[in-house]
RNA sequence: GGCGAUAUAGCCAAGUGGUAAGGCACGAGUCUGCAAAACUCUGAUCCCCGGUUCGAAUCCGGGUGUCGCCUCCA
């Protein structure tokens, strides 16, 4: 399997420390708002990454953290009259319970730098004995760039450029504009724990530095997070943890495409930041799931309307097929095993997409070869029922059990089929009794061949968004917007 | 200013040396009373210039455009 690796900005064969065994890390939340679509896409990549490897044969160690200390928390809880781990407290809450439902994020540790507060301490210290960051006399705590030679070997930046960047108000105690707090002396008020440099409280960068070495060990196999982590926190990761131990922090360093909405970076001061819970009250679940996996989890991507419509429509194609799978299967419940090229591909075509830096994408476009062949299969009459039963089977359950690992095919596929189209007759303003009683009366115009009535009420239907389906076993009515992209 | 991405059909998008996956939209067809759904068929030589090579979208050099990071950010 192959790996764009960051560090090297190369694609190249993985190979973890140990043989059977992968650790891995992603940074994860800073829990100072509601969590929005971007950590979705960073949760689901890297779920979507630990799944696989497992499905591969590794066993995996996932590592995630919560940020649950920091200047914007502690503004937010002050704002409130809240205590800052209260507040981040109640914020974790509600993230974990937008995660679930969106069926995302599920690492085997979640760590919070409050928890971690004596090894950062401890980390810090060391950093100190070994003469890569040093106290000032306000109580603070900084990392000294200079000491560290291979700053700037992630993010390609060196030290004289970063220079011209850089704020000219250095903090009192600093010793140079370059450096980092690892250790945040506190303010009046502010949350703070007691540390051989006074009262305080940790960087940003030093906690994960501290989680990786704590749960993890010296060098990890990989590293994930944004790529707008890449510097400064990542290069700042990497400083303190290889300063400390002398041996690389990790292998390989994965990171996310960050997301665009209608063309522009998704940002709070645009105003354009799409939470996860106002997602999941527009579009189901798997939607969401699929509109961010569909796309390469490295590129930077526009997540509109446009594109959850036309993940919804694809959504909706591929569970309708599925559905006529079971409907095809409950009629026809005796099975006969048979060889078939498709159903037998499934997964080393998928494997095949999967190997190649977690190519999604292309995994995705394989299914569409594979619907279309199970539509053309269900509608042929020359393969005996039982075989046909038995590839039908087998394709949908290959399919679940492969896609599943990167998020998709995970919900029930009539409750699926459900839920889009009530949300769209509500959104419609319709009820299902009214169309109902259209269709039924069109179907008493069409057997007395009256089709200028029978037209005319398919045509008030469709200037409503409904569309009539005639076939032998009668007229199925649809969504018409669930196929047609905005 | 520094660093890093990226530029592929109307749109989204895969593809790191051998003559361009997939999807949406469009058009034609099968089916249908007519439609719809489903299915079948149909479209690009890959930003520009130069180079390497038998051969490049793919490598190298130069240019242009767009985006991101350099302050907190997934």
């Amino acid at each position: 399997m192959k790996i764009y690796n960051s560090l090297t900005k190369k694609k190249e064969e993985f190979v973890p420390i140990e043989k059977d065994n992968v650790k891995m890390y992603a940074c994860g939340i800073t829990v100072y708002d509601d969590s929005h679509i971007g950590h979705a896409r960073a949760s689901l990549t890297y779920d979507m990454i630990c799944c696989y490897l497992r499905f591969l044969g590794y066993k995996v160690k996932y590592v995630r953290n919560y940020t649950d200390v920091d200047d914007k928390i502690i503004a937010r809880a002050n704002a409130l009259n809240m205590n800052a781990l209260e507040y981040s407290e109640a914020r974790i809450k509600d993230a974990e319970e937008v995660f679930a439902k969106l069926g995302a994020d599920f690492p085997d540790i979640k760590a919070k730098a409050s928890e971690n507060i004596d090894n950062i301490i401890d980390f810090v210290s060391r950093l100190i004995e070994k003469g890569y960051a040093y106290p000032t006399e306000k109580g603070d705590v900084y990392y000294s760039v200079k000491k560290f030679k291979d700053y700037g070997k992630l993010s390609n930046i060196n030290t004289d450029d970063l220079l011209n960047g850089v704020r000219k108000d250095v903090e009192e105690g600093k010793l140079d504009p370059l450096d980092f707090a690892v250790w945040k002396s506190a303010k009046p008020g502010e949350i703070a724990w007691k540390s051989p440099w006074g009262e305080g409280r940790p960087g940003w960068h030093i906690e994960c530095s501290c989680m990786v070495l704590h749960n993890l060990g010296e060098t990890i196999d990989i590293h994930g997070g944004g790529k707008d982590l890449i510097f400064p926190h990542h290069e700042n990761e990497i400083a303190q943890s290889e300063a400390l131990t002398g041996k690389p922090l990790a292998n390989y360093w994965i990171h996310n495409g960050l997301i665009k909405i209608n063309g522009q970076k998704m940002s709070k001061s645009l105003g354009n930041c799409l939470t996860i819970k106002q997602a999941l009250k527009l579009y189901n679940p798997e939607v969401i799931r699929y509109a961010i996996v569909s796309k390469n989890y490295s590129s930077d991507i526009d997540l509109g309307e446009s594109e959850f419509s036309l993940a919804e429509q694809h959504v909706y194609y591929f569970y309708n097929t599925l559905n006529s799978i079971d409907k095809f299967l409950a009629e026809n419940t005796s099975l006969k095993e048979v060889e078939n090229e498709v159903a037998d591909s499934i997964e080393t075509k998928f494997r095949e997409a999967m190997d190649d830096d977690f190519n999604t994408p292309v995994a995705i476009a394989n299914l569409f070869a594979d619907f279309k062949y199970v539509n053309n299969l269900l509608k042929e009459n020359k393969v005996p029922l039982d075989e046909k039963a038995y590839i039908l089977n087998k394709i949908k359950s290959e399919i679940i059990r492969c896609y599943n690992v990167i998020g998709i095919f995970k919900e029930n596929v009539s409750d699926l089929i459900y839920d889009l189209k009530n949300k769209y007759i509500a959104k419609l303003g319709l009820e299902v009794s009214e169309i109902e009683k259209k269709v039924e009366n069109r179907a008493k115009a069409k057997l007395e061949k009256n089709y200028a009535l029978a037209d005319e009420i398919r045509d008030e239907l469709d200037g409503k968004g409904i569309i009539l389906n005639d076939s032998k076993s009668g007229t199925t009515w649809d969504i018409k917007e669930l196929y047609v992209t905005i």
